[in-house]
DNA sequence: CCAAACTCCTTTAGGCCTAAAGTAGTATCG
DNA sequence: CGATACTACTTTAGGCCTAAAGGAGTTTGG
């Protein structure tokens, strides 16, 4: 039986006879069940009051454990998105008295953020419904089968990981 | 080894013994992927001149095959996005002369969005060339993984797609 | 030493999205 | 028929993001 997105890829054959459709499967299926997903996540954040960005920003200080702080371009690189994103994110989480801005060390130019308690309560709060909740979400999948998707999805991930270095093909050390 | 994401699990278990991290190998490595792709997918497109919600719609009109139109409502619907973020793409497309808006039928609600002769002229010069390059994204998987992976995404997908609806709770056919 | 290059972070401009409110045409039913 | 509910689409307000420009502190090399 098809789904969706089989039907995207045979309305290109048909079409666009010749249009290279192997790599709709993986790639649409990836942006949909992560768009579901987003949507989904963001109803129930909505019900817990707090938003996914500060709930990425939150949780990545409290993941590094204490004293629960790191530097922007840290958090950047933990959280894929760019350090401009951060330096919002921080703000807003600032401004509600979740984290705060040290000037940290003897560099002059080098930030850390801070989870302060209420920060860290407010994930404390959260985390746990969020996750449980998320994993009813996979109730489709048996254990076998959720185990089969992480390995594979691990091998794409380590490859696209250096995506971006890759840009400049370094010449080969020789 | 471990991978980033199979940190984070390990970090929550660290820091949280008895947070529920079973969904994260596979829900955090989905949206992974598919903000690396995304990241990915906007750079080509920079290149070659068009953004991916464009691409998205003039894709949409040119698979549902000629006379290449479709209403609002059956883009957002395919397209996964709000009637509200058709309605902005459709008047961006339009602006550039890639679509036309007709008022259709007797249904004076309904509205028909066509493809114009410079929209499919745009697409067809851009998809292969985006999907060809896609393609070889994937090339850390060989082609059994690659069949292997987009059926265990399809199953997630296919139980993911009724989420929305699932929201109230439909009392039970007596 | 000091200029140039570099690094870390922040700010700004602009893009796209969602949720919710707004507009207008259509269907239902007493 | 006319009020009410509904449906299709658009508009608006606000959120978060990227890319690029803008400080400011630090390192490098003559």
């Amino acid at each position: 039986m098809d789904d969706a997105v089989d039907l995207i890829q045979s309305a290109w054959a048909r079409e666009r006879p010749g249009t290279p459709v192997a790599s709709i499967g993986v790639i649409t299926r990836v942006w949909r069940i992560g768009k579901l997903l987003s949507d989904e996540r963001r109803r129930t954040l909505t019900r817990l009051g707090i938003d996914a960005a500060t709930l990425d920003l939150l949780s990545t200080l409290r993941r590094a454990g204490a004293p629960y702080q790191l530097p922007p371009g840290e958090l950047a690189r933990l959280s894929l998105v760019s350090a401009g994103a951060i330096s919002q994110r921080v703000a807003r989480a600032e401004s509600e008295g979740l984290v705060r801005r040290e000037k940290a060390g003897p560099d002059g130019r080098s930030v850390l953020v801070t989870l302060t308690d209420h920060g860290h309560l407010l994930l404390d709060r959260s985390v746990d419904d969020l996750l449980r909740h998320e994993q009813g979400l996979l109730g489709a999948l048996t254990e076998a089968q959720c185990e089969q998707l992480s390995d594979l999805l691990r091998v794409l991930l380590a490859d696209l990981g250096g995506l971006h270095e890759r840009e400049a093909p370094e010449p080969p050390t020789l």
